[in-house]
DNA sequence: CGACTTTGACCCGCGC
DNA sequence: GCGCGGGTCAAAGTCG
């Protein structure tokens, strides 16, 4: 009975079509319909929301508009960090209203990557995970593809066949 | 010693 | 304008 969800969000107000929001609100569309992760990943990169946002960087200069983006799925896992195989720099730690438990906000290492994610836990299933991320990754991943079975093993605690 | 984490301050948007 | 909630900065600390 113990199998994952993988839910997607946009995580914003503008919402496209395909997408819905995750976290304790409507309707929760998960794409785990097979038993693969990997088919699961493959919808990732195509279920990634566009966004138009602005640069954070200078204050009180116009606005520059760059794509956001940015797309969500949350696991039930015993484990916060997911290794992707991407090196990540914790830059802040936030307590969240409706949590309990804090959300962290890490960056990406790479030198010219801007790819940020959090990660928040349910408060009350402490097993569920929500990872966000934003942004796409300007470079490969540095860490071997079998590594990416270490992550179905943090996630995939049981088998739901 | 460098890379990463911790943690309070700071900033900003938004609602009242 | 002010307070609140959320996101980021950055100095100090920690770890290998």
């Amino acid at each position: 009975m113990e199998n994952y969800s993988i839910v997607f969000s946009d995580g914003s107000s503008s919402s496209p079509s395909s997408l819905t929001m995750a976290n304790h609100h409507h309707q929760q569309r998960s794409y785990l319909q097979s038993n693969n992760g990997v088919n699961t990943c493959k919808n990732m990169g195509a279920s990634i929301d566009k966004n138009e946002g602005e640069v954070a960087g200078k204050k009180g200069d116009k606005k520059e508009v760059m794509k956001k983006h940015k797309y969500a799925f949350q696991t039930r896992s015993h484990v916060d960090i997911l290794d992707d195989g991407y090196r990540w720099t914790k830059y802040g730690q936030k307590t969240v209203k409706n949590s309990k438990f804090p959300r962290s906000y890490y960056r990406c290492t790479h030198k010219d990557c801007n790819v940020k994610k959090q990660v928040q836990r349910s408060s009350k299933d402490d097993e569920i995970v929500v990872t966000t991320y934003e942004g796409i990754h300007t470079h490969p991943v540095e860490k071997l593809f079998e590594n990416f079975e270490h992550i179905l093993k943090q996630i995939q605690t049981y088998n739901p066949l």
